[in-house]
DNA sequence: CCGGGAATCTGAATCGTTTCAGATAACTGG
DNA sequence: CCAGTTATCTGAAACGATTCAGATTCCCGG
């Protein structure tokens, strides 16, 4: 009825998909008002907003095309999280759901969104494309190696960045190009969030030194990225590459440092963090080292393989074999397993906020939470008997 | 040594970040020439092809921004899922876990990294924007009301899409623009990968069935976008939304409808999936209906809710109740529920591959998943004595 | 010495927006 | 009726790349 004009210029916008030009061409408008019917509604009389809106319904047009716009506007909207081993172990660890999710959150209430950037198992592809490739606003690191040519990738961007569970390397170290050149300083940039790791794992070291325990099997997070697992040789232990990993290491070591002098360590590592890692790695180690009547685990996921392990051995937990895990996870109060707890939730949140602030223009200063002991029922005094856990069944 | 120029023209570039022009400036080559660099070696000299990445190297250039890049080129290599709830739901689910992690292996094949779209909790921002905003090449949706805005909102991009569990609309009952317009056909390029929920329910209802259970509990998923929880009524039972709630229940009630005549089934609401609500719902439940006897839990997450409540009602499973989840977690196996299994990892890696084939151009067939129960050790045939489950303790 | 083909490199259009700096028109009060 | 606002709308320059269609140069056999 009131739309006198419809079709001024008849030139054939041809197919594909419609773009905010055809919309103006349609309407015998500029594309900046189309625009602005968009983004800024003020910019234009209510009466031809409505006029765009409905032509460009009419036509199909789904809005402005979110890739121009973030070009032009230089921002994407997404934060990008680097995880460097195949996505799907991501998944598969509760501690890194439960942490993505609080992250999650924190970032959804400025409106940005998570892209996963996972290292491809495959070795074809390369494995720094993800990030190098990733349209992101920052970039959170999950887990990395140390030195690894990931977190040089990731620092390279210059990007606002957030370091989790990780120290923060110094510009030089990491950032080395030979020709002197300082590609920037990326530490203005980058902020750091950790857990307390090394003393979590000297309570809870301390805690089975205590109840007596001198044989004490670790069962070990991966030490370095894809490497296989099994007895820890001295060399290798030097060579850790994860953090967590060594810092929790330092935690059970200083705390034997501290303890009687008989107690000893029997380090083994497990491939990947699942229970049926932890459980294989159980078997294997009280196979070789009988003695052993204590089990610290870098994991509740790895401990929970290594009640399963007792359980298809016939040693009860905590009579005959005291287990202790980290994390705490949801579902370990119902298994009454000892453990360190950590914040999860919390540094997903801080994790957050300091991408929000390292947007925002702010430098956050790092950040280092708590870790506590709980002490459930997975955990008891050495059994006094001379101890022999010998002669096991062989596995089924 | 080798390199006679190095600064024709003096022009000074300005800060900011470097981008291509400039180190085309620096060398006095066309921006062509630098893009070739990184894109098609065969197309410049490898002498050149080396200065220029040194320079750019010089010049702390990271290469060619990767929006740029996408925005010409067409492609982002970024794959959109679609959650309808906060996100921290979907990573405190272990099922959605495991299907996120296999959807991701299956994409990484192709070079595709997920961005996770979910619907902000905070009412204040609209729900929509991040669906209509995300830069992707395809969408992959999760959970979505049926007949939902999201899912309109999905569909209205024209993207390749993946619905999971959830039936594709016919293309007018979703997309009814009133001014008749076709608005493209969206079924093209949607495709739909499903698993047999109604199917699997069944099995579980008449597994108790046969079981001489008469007096049947049922802890519902959630029938609609946030709701809260609670008995079901028949109206709202008329009005679930979500697909595979709907389907499972169908397929309780087909069962019921086959056997005897006497047995009930007793519906209530989780709020949200997660065990605590499965608790929480078990004992209100059992509190108002004394005579139930199983439970059909529509997940294992409820069912562990539902397993702990039992164990401080002191009731003691399977002998005076009967537990039967749906999902088979990876550790529902060491809790002896008895569950019905659906192929979780296989339905990410199909979602994957239908994916691949929508952008690849082909319209894959809409592929369904068989489930199949898994009777382990949390049912038993309905208690003999005069079911006196009456005077229960009140929970602490 | 010449025509033709390969090897290199470049100009300019394009991807689809946003946004700044006006231009035009309409309204205000004096 | 005019200067000064205010309300609307537009032109054109970014944003940072990719890529097609040449333009040059070089080399080679004839």
């Amino acid at each position: 009825m009131s739309s006198r004009s419809a079709s001024p210029s008849s030139a054939p916008p041809s197919s594909g998909r419609i773009t905010l030009r055809e919309v103006a061409r349609a309407l015998g408008v500029s594309v900046a008002t189309v625009s602005n019917a968009y983004n800024r509604p003020d910019q234009l009389s209510a009466a031809l907003r409505e006029r765009v809106l409905d032509t460009a319904r009419t036509l199909g047009y789904g809005g402005p095309d979110p890739l121009a716009r973030s070009l032009r506007r230089g921002r994407t909207g997404v934060i990008g999280v680097v995880y460097d081993a195949p996505l799907e172990y991501a998944f598969a660890d509760p501690a890194a759901a439960l942490f993505l999710g609080s992250l999650a959150q924190s970032l959804q209430a400025a409106s940005l969104n998570l892209l996963l950037l996972a290292s491809p198992g495959d070795p074809q592809t390369d494995p720094l494309a993800p990030v190098q490739g990733a349209s992101v606003d920052g970039l959170i690191v999950y887990s990395a190696a140390q030195d690894s040519e990931l977190l040089r990738a990731v620092l390279a961007r210059s990007l606002p960045t957030v370091l989790v569970d990780q120290p923060v390397p110094v510009d030089q170290s990491v950032l080395g190009d030979q020709n002197g050149q300082p590609a920037q300083d990326h530490r203005a940039q980058t902020s750091g969030v950790q857990i307390d790791d090394a003393g979590g794992a000297r309570l809870a070291a301390q805690h089975l030194i205590d109840l007596g325990h001198t044989h004490i099997g670790v069962l070990c997070l991966e030490l370095g990225p894809r490497q296989g697992g099994g007895p820890v040789t001295p060399e290798r232990e030097r060579q850790v590459a994860y953090h967590p990993t060594a810092e929790r290491l330092r935690g059970y070591r200083e705390a034997l440092a501290a303890g009687p002098s008989g107690t000893r360590l029997f380090l083994t590592e497990a491939e990947r963090n699942t229970p049926s890692d932890g459980e294989r790695c159980t078997l294997a180690l009280l196979q070789s080292e009988p003695e052993i009547t204590a089990l610290l685990c870098m994991s509740d996921v790895l401990a929970q393989g290594a009640l399963r392990a007792a359980h298809s051995l016939g040693l009860s937990v905590p009579q005959r074999l005291s287990v202790i895990g980290y994390d705490d996870l949801p579902g370990s109060a119902d298994l009454k397993l000892t453990t360190v707890w950590q914040p999860t939730s919390e540094k997903g949140q801080q994790v957050g906020e300091a991408m929000l602030a390292l947007l925002g223009g702010q430098i956050p200063p790092d950040v280092r939470l708590p870790t506590r002991l709980v002490v459930r029922g997975s955990t008891a005094a050495r059994p006094k008997t001379g101890v022999q856990v010998n002669r096991l069944p062989s596995p089924p």
